[in-house]
DNA sequence: TCTGGGGTCCTAGGACCC
DNA sequence: TCTGGGGTCCTAGGACCC
């Protein structure tokens, strides 16, 4: 006989968190469609939902789709806050949390009955917990892997709980449209479309050598896999990062050689303060560009010894832009950031290096943060009388 | 619809070493 | 002297997720 295995998967996830939070600590946007940020938006209330906006919509089609809707510049202090919280509730729910994101996170349940009741009755306790103590509304999807856990939540959104019967995965995920497949995307979408395939369960029906051959090795069989309930991976608590960024759209506007300079400056200086907060120190770092057609590249360099001093990353990083002007005096610039990677504990370092915490680049920039706020060091650098030095000159 | 900011993972080629 | 195969690292790009 067959006896399906239990469903002690919960994937949390918090629905519209930017949005809801602007709502949750201002009466006056409850019930109203709200957008959370300006040129792109960020979050939309599932009242502006209703009416056509969607997340990473241009702001000037959203407001057009949706006048009424009231507009708010994000606060991210108070959506790390709010996660914060509703994290909380997730660790005294369940004994493994892993957190996917900054609003979303798999508990498993399993071997709870006796104490804390049945998965559903867990879940309904979690979805009260985190609407009482935080405010926010959650949806629950619970199945018997991860993959399926989060494509319940998905349907049930929005402030819902779905469970997937144990034995029923299949008649469930079959007729859904092949976009609900985690790590579908619209590139993936569009060449299984070409085939006719829009569908689970005409994926469901091809060889894995097919999807490989359609998508390559590693996706081809992760889309197998997935189109038949195939996902072993447990539910397990996050390693650190893997990498930390930092990127600054430029829109338009014309640049000078002085201007991207000082976007790189204040970019470092964030970012390298950043991973000395989490005392951290990276090996690879990587210079990101877009340009005017929205095409992208990336230079990197790998250095062998770990850093998180920001005038390091910075020489390295002025070099590979110097080295990627051609293509953007050719292109036009619309997009500046950089990416670190290679990331590692600095206690070792640390013990190289007990006196250089600080270089002398640091300090000065930590001075003028202090003193006259963050976006005074890009002006500063812009100020400087040699904006190709290094060290930034304070304004007035 | 002309598009933010933060991430993760995969692929593929070249260099280098054994 | 010429040659093979495998492993690892680095670089660049691509796709996807929230």
């Amino acid at each position: 006989m067959f006896v399906p295995r239990e469903a002690t998967i919960l994937h949390a996830d918090l629905d519209s968190f930017f949005a809801s939070v602007e709502q949750r600590d201002d009466r006056r946007l409850r019930g109203k469609p709200v957008i959370v940020g300006g040129g792109v938006v960020l979050a939309a209330s599932y009242e502006a939902k209703a009416r056509g906006v969607r997340g990473a919509m241009g702001g000037r089609l959203a407001k057009r789709l949706c006048p009424d809707a009231i507009v708010v510049p994000p606060r991210m202090e108070a959506y790390s806050q709010a996660s914060k919280d509703v994290f909380r509730v997730f660790e005294e729910t369940a004994p493994e949390v892993e957190a996917i994101s900054i609003d979303e996170a798999f508990l498993d349940v399993r071997g709870l009955e006796r104490f804390k009741g049945t998965p559903v009755e867990i879940a309904r306790r979690l979805r009260h917990d985190v609407r009482t103590e935080v405010g926010l509304p959650i949806t629950v999807g619970i199945a018997v892997t991860k993959f399926l856990a989060k494509v319940a939540s998905a349907v049930a959104k929005p402030d819902g709980l779905l469970l997937v019967t144990p034995g029923e995965e299949l008649e469930f995920l079959h007729p859904l449209p092949v976009e609900r497949l985690w790590g579908v995307g619209p590139k993936t979408a569009e060449k299984l479309h070409a085939r006719g395939l829009t569908k689970v369960w005409e994926v469901a029906r091809l060889p894995e050598a097919v999807l490989v051959d359609m998508l390559g090795r590693a996706s081809g069989r992760k889309l197998h896999a997935l189109a038949h309930n195939r996902d072993p991976r447990p539910v397990v608590r996050r390693r650190g990062r893997r990498s930390m960024g930092s990127q600054r759209a430029l829109g338009r506007r014309p640049w000078t050689h002085e201007s991207l300079d000082a976007a790189l400056v204040g970019l470092v200086d964030r970012l390298c303060g950043r991973l000395r907060t989490a005392r951290r120190v990276c090996r690879t770092i990587t210079l990101r560009l877009r340009f005017d057609d929205f095409t992208r590249a990336t230079r990197s360099h790998t250095i062998a010894e770990a850093t998180s001093r920001t005038r390091t990353v910075l020489v390295i990083l002025r070099g590979l832009l110097a080295g990627a002007m051609p293509m953007i005096e050719r292109k036009g610039i619309t997009l500046i950031g950089i990416t670190l990677s290679g990331l590692a504990s600095d206690s070792a370092v640390q013990l190289a290096l007990p006196l250089e915490r600080s270089t002398a680049l640091d300090l000065v920039l930590d001075d003028v943060r202090e003193r006259f706020g963050s976006d005074a060091i890009t002006r500063a650098v812009l100020l400087g009388r040699d904006p190709g030095i290094a060290m930034p000159v304070l304004p007035d």
